[in-house]
DNA sequence: TGTAAGTACGTACCTGAGTACGGAGTCAAG
DNA sequence: CTTGACTCCGTACTCAGGTACGTACTTACA
């Protein structure tokens, strides 16, 4: 079964139903193949792409950032893809240096707790925010 | 000047006054120091804290989330804090991974384009899909 | 072949994270 | 010592991203 209804799409994806429509309205899913008057059915391409939408929200993109990226994803005339994806890239690097700072810090949190068992506090604030100043939300 | 009124607080981190207000109610930003029937006047630590909760934000954490972080920052019994230390941290990894694999996605489309002046699409969910097939949102 | 489970579609509702507003109080510069 | 800008606090509203629901229609399976 390689052809999947709208409820095993979703249920696969671990959403509701009514994401996966919510979705289609928006433009991030396409409609799925159906003949006329009958129900859709959704090739597995949808469930990855689905995924994708999920996993990047969870890494603070909203869904038009989303489907900015879906667009690369897509195919786009070169000139266009390349402006979104250079922008996308930067935001992504300073994601990735901001985590990776908090990483950091509460690794050193966590071995701290190894070796005591009294009260911490580690900087943690103080960790992220000396890495940089710039770029906000 | 180095207690701010809440005004000024709220410019300095580029949030608007009732956000401030918002977060003192999630219990997010401490009540300020205040002589009683007088104005609130915050120390830079509320500053700090402040962008620290946007900067968290915008990595895709929630205020729930945000407020965990900070209880480490605050101190905690060990035993507590290493394990939403340690809990956090997988969280952290798991970003840090699909972020850096979107990374090279992007990078890879970014240098396809410099050579090219044509249609160009680039396997961006599969780069990130084959990277992991676990923890969802 | 009929019937319960699933789908389509439209509209209404909900939650998280703010934003706006109004009236009363406070402060600082003139 | 007033007046205009700012603060306090409560309540109401907004917006993104879903969720729920009702009705009509399809389908798979007994």
């Amino acid at each position: 079964m390689t052809q999947l209804t709208i409820g095993q799409l979703a249920a696969a994806a671990g959403v509701n139903v009514e994401t996966v429509r919510y979705y289609h309205r928006r433009g991030l899913l396409p409609l799925p193949q159906r003949a006329t008057g009958s129900i859709g059915r959704y090739a597995v391409g949808a469930l990855t792409r689905l995924r994708f939408i999920r996993r990047s929200q969870s890494l603070g993109f909203s869904l038009d950032d989303v489907q900015a990226l879906l667009s690369l994803d897509d195919g786009q005339a070169c000139r266009s893809a390349q402006a979104i994806a250079e922008h996308k890239l930067a935001d992504v690097r300073q994601r990735i240096k901001a985590l990776l700072t908090l990483e950091s810090a509460l690794q050193q949190l966590v071995s701290q707790c190894a070796t005591s068992r009294r009260k911490v506090s580690c900087p943690l604030i103080d960790a992220l925010m000396q890495a940089e100043e710039s770029a906000a939300i």
